[in-house]
RNA sequence: GCGGGCGUGGCGGAAUGGUAGACGCACGGGUCUUAAAAACCCGGGCCUUCGGCGUGGGGGUUCGAGUCCCCCCGCCCGCACCA
């Protein structure tokens, strides 16, 4: 090989790592283990470039860690179930299965010529008969452990495609395939138990100190913890069986302020009054804004009046009308509330749209203090209040607590914003839920030894709905327990549940149950874990309850209740968009190839002149998007490596230019060359001159910076400090004492240093500079104290905080030394002209500051 | 509204409270070449010089602030009628 060509030496070490078998991990008591993994793919149809940084990074790990000695686990596999699938079903008549399997073929093979450091050997995808017979093993056992129920729950369903939706697919009231209204439905489902582990799964978030502060942030918001008092209103004429109202509120010190009660339009006491049109009416208005997020956040405050009223738990003799109001939620609470107007902004716009009275309880201390349209949340002490007054608000609400508790009216209570997981999805294309309805026995769970119920591969699409429900046999089975004729669940399992648990599987992928206790012992925990933020909330907090449920029922240890010790959240590759305007007005977008830039701007082949849009999130209908297939071939798949790792910091959005793939791959031939040179350069047996010794000291220095650049997730610094270290060796005379053996040494830790980013490339120049063996089996290089020192420093001298010379000491000089070598330089004693500092800071080793 | 983060050259970005702008991209100049590409070398924050000014703006702490504190402005992300 006379030049630097990706595309003959990256196949060729690919099937030396292969051959060698240096990813395939194998359990090992006698060595440390090191768990990284990246959050594993949807099989959509291609890899894009974001996943390839992703997976980069993981790998620059797993490398990093393979070189220091660790016995690393770095699997890789499939999310595989999932609505698009049947999109696809839909539109093209093809088997989700198929569609599926296919689309994995091809990922898989993208991913392959990438050079990652994965053992293979795991790989499964979640639609695996094998995996998702384990995850109906968990079931079963999660029911036994009382993890799982059902009851039944309000649901957006779209009659349309006859199915449940989720939040996120109602736009405006509609459903977005079928644009049908939606329909609030109360079906029977499948729920995990994970609001029980609120408690639990919010402390658990103090221990995770390496993640992500917005995440732990993220996701207590979303457990949402909040202390108050539940009690009971005696209600006046209301219904039979609502003698009561309960109410649940975070402010018990303001209940002499209270001036209304009020309900969800959901609320038992709200339908039982449904007999009354104008209620039913409002009702129904309420439920229909609830669908629709935009009606929702501009929504007035509207109510009616129930013409029931409510006693003050604290005076019988005071009572206040209840609402129906269209801001209270019935799933949050009690879905009823008392409102005080003075304290509560909700509430007080509410007051002022119903003309009821707004009564402060809480003052600041401020001279003329009242309440205009803005309520007042702060501190302050009670005032109106009877036996509070005086009180702090603190006080006061213990105060308070402590009475409805004696009164034996309520409660204090400890309250979550945390729902229970729904998993219940009117789905083909996912994991069945493993239980049987028997007309005689009710529901059934499968017996294990028949698992996995199996996916039937018989179905059709041409109809809406849920093709397991309309098969003609599949649903006819036996009944476990009595053996008499019944009906299997239909529904199948969210897709976050095959995602919950991945990482415990790939400790032990083919084991015939969920989990192997040896393996999962010794591999657990995921040590390194990295992923998109968007997972922040759900995949991670579910993978939590998860391990906490595994962990009850025999699955997981102790030790990984909490799965993932670190967590990394990496920014997107982004590219800037190129449009034209179409005849009609609309944009018209290009794909990147389609575009010649100059320093003027872009314009398409045939000069038309393309507008430049912001860098943002590749996507195919902006067509600005990079196929990593394209990368590789014109690049090679170590420049496509390199560049994602360089510039930008990894958490942070980075931007692909075509300009800078093409000066990373002529900064790659650059070395290449460099490195060949050097090989060819003949060793004697010399002692290191002057030049010499600097390269040595260069060299160790780079060691520490990449060394640290990668253990603190700072590739850009690690790789901006290689780029650094080439150039100083390019520099390098090859004939000054020494330099031929310290030239050879730096270029093999040059080798070493890149070869977590560059793989292909630095085997290919530690075999030309006659390493031993493999690069990547080579450890670690380290870095010498001793090495790292220079004899002498050069301090910066400032007067006055300016910097207005520069002294050379010798390092670790005393303060004195260091003073009389500042006084003694020129420019020094040409900026103090005479006078004497007032004060002199020296800092050994670092600055010198002479105040005047 | 609540929470989290960010603001540094033309651009991406460096900088344990200690010489702001490492490194890269883009750009300009040069060597080589018939020419171009590649390769190699050199250059640059701003202002008119001595010198001064510079990290969104304003204050403060400090011998010394991009970094710490307070106030303000702008941008990004998440959650959102949560009682």
């Amino acid at each position: 090989m006379d030049r630097y060509s990706p595309s003959e030496l990256e196949p060729k070490w690919q099937e030396e790592w292969e051959k060698a078998g240096v990813f395939r991990a194998r359990r090992d008591e006698s060595r440390p283990k090191y768990y990284v993994l990246e959050m594993f793919p949807y099989p959509s149809g291609r890899i894009h470039i974001g996943h390839t940084r992703n997976y980069t990074m993981g790998d620059v790990i797993a490398r990093y860690k393979l070189a220091k000695g660790f016995n690393v686990l770095h699997p890789m596999g499939f999310d595989a179930f999932g609505m698009p699938a049947e999109n696809a079903a839909m539109e093209q008549g093809v088997h989700p299965g198929k569609w599926t399997y296919d689309n994995i073929a091809t990922m898989r093979a993208q991913m392959k010529p990438m050079g990652f450091s994965i053992d293979w050997s795991r790989e499964f995808a979640t639609c695996d008969p094998e995996y998702y017979a384990q995850q109906q093993a968990l079931f079963l056992d999660f029911l036994e452990a009382g993890l799982v129920y059902r009851k039944a729950a309000v649901v957006n369903w779209d009659p349309v495609d006859m199915t449940v939706l989720a939040n996120e697919q109602v736009i405006d009231g509609r459903g977005w395939r079928s644009g049908a209204l939606v329909e609030q439905r109360e079906l029977t489902q499948w729920f995990f138990r994970i609001s029980d582990m609120a408690e639990e799964l919010l402390e658990g978030i103090d221990r995770l100190t390496a993640w992500p502060e917005k995440v732990r942030t993220m996701q207590r918001n979303w457990i949402g913890r909040s202390e108050g008092l539940q009690f009971r209103f005696e209600t006046v004429g209301a219904p039979e069986g609502f003698e009561t109202l309960e109410v649940f509120t975070t402010r018990p010190d303001t209940l002499f302020g209270a001036s209304f009660a009020a309900i969800a339009a959901d609320h038992p006491l709200a339908k039982a009054l449904e007999t009354d049109p104008e209620i039913a009416a409002f009702n129904a208005e309420c439920r229909r804004m609830s669908t629709t997020e935009e009606a929702r956040e501009t929504a007035d405050k509207k109510g009616i009046d129930t013409g029931i009223r409510v006693r003050h738990p604290f005076d019988p003799d005071w009572e206040l009308p209840v609402y129906i109001a269209n801001f209270i939620l019935m799933d949050y609470g009690t879905g009823a509330i008392f409102g005080c107007p003075a304290h509560d902004q909700r509430d007080l716009d509410f007051a002022r749209e119903k003309g009821l009275p707004v009564t402060p309880v809480v003052s600041p201390g401020d001279e003329g203090f009242t309440i205009g349209d803005e309520a007042y949340t702060g501190p302050g002490r009670m005032i109106n209040s009877r036996f509070l007054d005086g009180m702090e608000v603190e006080e006061a609400k213990s105060e308070a607590i402590r009475r409805i508790e004696e009164a034996g009216q309520g409660r204090g209570v400890v309250r979550y914003r945390l729902r229970d997981w729904g998993i219940s999805r009117q789905r083909y294309w996912g994991c069945p839920i493993p239980v049987v309805h028997c007309p005689a026995c009710g529901i059934v769970p499968e017996k294990k030894e028949n698992l996995p119920v199996r996916l039937p591969e018989d179905v059709s699409f041409d109809r809406p709905g849920n093709p397991l429900e309309r098969h003609p046999t599949w649903a006819d089975t036996s009944c476990p327990a009595c053996g008499g004729k019944a009906r299997r669940e239909t529904d199948t399992m969210d897709t976050f549940v095959d995602s919950s648990w991945y990482y415990a599987r790939f400790t032990a992928p083919r084991a015939p149950t969920p989990t192997d206790p040896d393996e999962a012992a010794y591999w657990m925990n995921v040590d390194q874990y990295i992923g998109g933020v968007e997972h922040a909330i759900l995949h991670l907090l579910y993978s939590r309850f998860f391990a906490r449920a595994m962990h009850r029922t025999g699955h997981l240890p102790a030790k990984a209740v909490e799965p993932f010790d670190a967590l990394f959240t990496q920014g997107m590759v982004v590219h800037e968009t190129y449009s034209t305007r179409g005849p009609d007005g609309r944009p018209r977008w290009h794909l990147p190839e389609e575009v010649e830039r100059d320093e003027k701007g872009a314009r398409l082949r045939d000069g038309t002149k393309v507008e430049i849009g912001h860098a943002t999130k590749m996507s195919k209908s902006k067509k600005n998007v990079v196929d990593p297939d394209d990368i590789i071939r014109n690049f090679g798949a170590d420049t496509a490596r390199w560049f994602v790792m360089s510039d930008s910091p990894p958490e942070r959005d980075v931007e692909w230019t075509a300009a800078g793939a093409e000066a990373t791959h002529r900064h790659l031939a650059r070395v290449w060359r460099l490195v060949r040179t050097i090989a060819s350069e003949e060793v004697r047996e010399e002692a290191p001159g002057e030049a010499a010794t600097a390269l040595l000291k260069a060299t160790h220095r780079t060691i520490r910076s990449v060394t640290e650049g990668i253990e603190g997730f700072a590739f850009n610094r690690a790789v901006a400090s290689l780029y650094q270290f080439t150039n100083t060796l390019a520099h390098t005379d090859a004939q000054a004492p020494g330099m031929a053996q310290a030239r050879r040494f730096a270029a093999r830790t040059l080798a070493q240093l890149m070869q977590p980013m560059t793989p292909h490339l630095a085997e290919e120049m530690w075999a030309m500079l006659g390493g031993e063996g493999l690069v990547v089996t080579a450890p670690w290089p380290e870095a010498d104290p001793a090495m790292l020192a220079d004899e002498t420093v050069t301090l910066p001298v400032q007067i006055n905080g300016k910097r207005r010379a520069e002294i050379v000491v010798p390092r670790g000089a005393g303060r004195e030394a260091i003073e009389a070598a500042a006084r003694a330089d020129a420019a020094v004693q040409k900026a103090l002209a005479g006078r004497e500092p007032r004060k002199v800071i020296v800092v050994p080793d670092r600055i010198v500051n002479l105040v005047i």
